[in-house]
DNA sequence: TTGAAAAATTTACGCGAGTAAAAAACATGA
DNA sequence: TCATGTTTTTTACTCGCGTAAATTTTTCAA
C-alpha cells in the first residue's frame, strides 16, 4: 500500500494507466473490462486505496443501488430476524440495504419512508404497520417508488405482497388444539395494529365453526408494542377473574403468550399438556424467545426465510427491469406447526 | 402544491424569487437568513415540492451529516432499544444516523466499518464485539473517523468511552445476594466475545473476596451470540450433573439467565425466593424480556439511557468542533439492582 | 497477413449543489 | 435623511464521476 493520495477517479486512472472511462466502466462491472485490463486496475487497487466517491457516483447515475428496507419495530426480536435475512439478500446480489424501523409508529413509518425518499432508493421493501389512516401516503410513496410489501399486506399497495398465509397456519394449529384436547379460545388485542391480527382472528372462526365447535374470542385492551406487557397484564385479568369455556388459548401471537405465560405462572397455574396442567397456550410465529418460555411455546412458525428471499427477488428484478409489474402479485407461504410443551 | 416540476435548487431558487447562493444557505441553516427571507422560502416551500438532492450537497459539503451507529447485533433487544435510544438523539440534534448491526461477527463489524468510509460520515458510535484480533482494523478506522465507543470499551481505541460500571453493579448484585441468602456461584460462558463479560467475572471475584466468601466459576461451552440456547443446554448438564456449592447463581448476563431459568423450570427445580425453591437465579443488564420470564428475573439495569445521550453529546461535539479530544474520556455509569422473583 | 469486431481512449459535457468575492440592495438608528 | 452594517445577488469556479461520440488500439479468426 503506497501512501500516495488517490484523491478521485482522475489520479486512480493515472497511477493504474488506465483512462478514466474504462476505470469507471471497470466499477459498474468488473467483467466489462477485457481481462488483462481488468488485472491492471486491480492490481494498482491493491497498491493505493481509492474508492468511488459514492456520492459522485450517485449523482449521476440513473439510478442508485440503494435498496430501503422498512420494519414496523426492530425491537422485536422476530422482525430484527427478518431485517437480517433481507439485508443479507441484497448485499449478496451487489445491492446496499439501508434499514429503519418505524418504531411501531405510523408517523414514524412516514417519516422513515419520506428520509428513503432523500437517498433515492432503486426500490424498497417494506413492512407494514397497517394503520388504515396513513395507507394513502404510503400509497403515494410506493407510486413513485417500486416497492414491495412483505409481513402485512395493505391491499391494492405497492407492487407484490409476500406474507403468511394465516388461514393456513391458524387452521393448522386450532385443527391440532382440538385433536389433542378442548378446542381453543382465542386471545388477542381488542384494537390490533397489524392487519394480520384481523386475519387471524377471521381464520380462527372459520376454523372452529369448520370443526363444529363454538368459537370463543377474548379480546383484551392495550395500545402498542408492548405485546408481552399486555399479554401479561390482561391475561392476569382474564385468568383470575373469567371463568374461560376451555382450558386451551390460542393467543394471536408469541409475544401476547410470553406475556400469557408469564401471567399464568405468577398465579400459580400450570401450563402444559401433563394432565395435572390447568392450561394449554398456544402461539404464533416461533419467535426467537418462544423456546425458552416455562414451558416452551407451541407455536405456528412462519416461513420467512421464504418470505424475504421472494421479496428480495422481486424487488431486485423490479430494479433491475425498470419496469413495474403488469399485475400486482401475492404469495402467501405456509406455516409449519411447531409442538412444544406448553399445548 | 402546484405540480410544476423543480429539479433543482436552480428552479427553486426561481419561483421562489430567492437567488441560488441564498436558498442553499437557507437549507443549511434556516436562522442564517432574513427573517422576511426565510418567509418566502418557506411560503415557496409549501408550495413546491423540492428538497436538496443528497448527493449534489454531500460532495460539496465539507462534513456530511451523517452519524454512523454500529451495535453487535441487533437480535438482541437489548441493543435493538439501545440504538432506538441513540437515533432519536441523533435525529433531534439535525444528523442522520445510518445502523448497522454487526451480527455478531467481527468480519461483519470491519465491513460496517468499511461501508461506513464509503459515506463520510462526520462521527461514529460504535459498540464493539471486541475480539481481540481485529482491534487494530477498528483502531485504523478510529483514526480516520471520530469515534466513540459505548458499551463495550476496546482500551485506548476511539475519541472516549461510555458504558456501564461492571465493578459497581456486579458488586451491588452479589452485595444483595449474599445479604439475602447463600453467596453466589457465578455462571458465564468460558470464552466470552464481551469485553464486559470478563470484567463481570473480575468484579465478581472480587465483591466474593471482599464480602470474605469463596467464589466459584461455572464456565460452560458455547460459540457465538445465542446466549440463551448455551444457558439453557449447559445450564441444564450444570444443574443435573453437578453439584453446586451454593443454591445462588448469578449470571453473566441476562440472557444466559433466561436460558438457565428454562433449563431449571424443564427439569422440575424451582427457582426463587419461596422456601421450597431450589435455586435463586440473577441476571445482568435488565434486559427487555427479563420481566417476563418465570420467575421474573432478579438482575442489574444498565443506565443505558445516561450511556446513550452522553455517547451522542459527546460524538457531536466532537463532529462540530472538528476537532479530537486532547484526552481520551471514560465515563463508567452505575448500575440499579432491579428486584424481582428469581433470587 | 488481413480485416472486422471488440475494447479502450480521448474529448467533452452534465449532474446539483457548496462556496467565495465583489457588487448591490436593504435595514437600522441617530 | 444619512451613514453604517447586514443581507442578498451576481458571477464564477469547484467537487468527482457518469456518459456519449468519435477515434484509436487491440484481439482474434479466416
Amino acid at each position: 500500500m503506497t501512501d500516495q493520495k488517490i484523491k478521485n477517479m482522475e489520479d486512480f486512472a493515472a497511477v493504474s494507466g488506465i483512462s478514466r472511462p474504462t476505470i469507471s466502466k471497470y466499477f459498474n462491472d468488473p467483467d466489462s473490462v477485457r481481462k488483462s485490463t481488468r488485472a491492471k486496475i486491480e492490481t494498482a487497487l491493491e497498491k493505493y486505496d481509492y474508492r468511488p466517491n459514492i456520492y459522485a457516483v450517485n449523482q449521476n447515475r440513473r439510478q442508485t443501488k440503494n435498496i430501503g428496507l422498512v420494519v414496523p419495530n426492530l425491537t422485536d426480536p422476530f422482525f430484527a430476524g427478518f431485517a437480517r435475512t433481507i439485508e443479507g439478500l441484497v448485499v449478496e446480489a451487489g445491492y446496499n440495504p439501508l434499514l429503519l424501523s418505524s418504531h411501531g409508529g405510523p408517523e414514524q413509518e412516514l417519516a422513515n419512508l419520506d428520509s428513503l425518499r432523500s437517498i433515492k432508493p432503486a426500490g424498497v421493501l417494506l413492512a407494514p404497520l397497517g394503520r388504515a389512516s396513513l395507507e394513502e401516503r404510503v400509497a403515494e410513496f410506493t407510486n413513485e417508488v417500486p416497492t414491495v410489501l412483505f409481513d402485512a399486506n395493505l391491499e391494492g399497495i405497492g407492487e407484490a405482497f409476500f406474507g403468511s398465509d394465516n388461514n393456513q397456519s391458524i387452521g393448522l394449529i386450532v385443527d391440532y388444539l382440538c385433536r389433542s384436547g378442548e378446542p381453543p379460545v382465542f386471545f388477542e388485542m381488542k384494537a390490533p395494529i397489524n392487519p394480520n391480527a384481523y386475519k387471524r382472528r377471521t381464520a380462527y372462526l372459520e376454523a372452529m365453526e369448520r370443526l363444529g365447535h363454538e368459537p370463543h374470542l377474548i379480546q383484551v385492551n392495550g395500545q402498542g408494542w408492548n405485546f408481552e406487557e399486555i399479554g401479561f397484564r390482561e391475561g392476569a385479568r382474564v385468568l383470575t377473574n373469567q371463568r374461560l369455556p376451555s382450558n386451551t388459548i390460542l393467543c394471536s401471537n408469541d409475544r401476547l403468550a410470553i406475556g400469557l405465560l408469564s401471567a399464568a405462572f405468577e398465579n400459580g397455574l400450570k401450563v402444559g399438556l401433563e394432565a395435572d396442567s390447568f392450561l394449554r397456550i398456544a402461539g404464533h410465529d416461533d419467535h426467537p424467545f418462544s423456546r425458552f418460555t416455562c414451558p416452551s411455546l407451541t407455536t405456528v412458525s412462519q416461513d420467512y426465510e421464504a418470505i424475504a428471499a421472494k421479496s428480495v427477488e422481486t424487488v431486485l428484478s423490479l430494479v433491475d427491469s425498470r419496469e413495474r409489474l403488469k399485475k400486482r402479485e401475492e404469495i402467501l407461504f405456509e406455516g409449519k406447526l411447531v409442538m412444544r410443551g406448553s399445548a
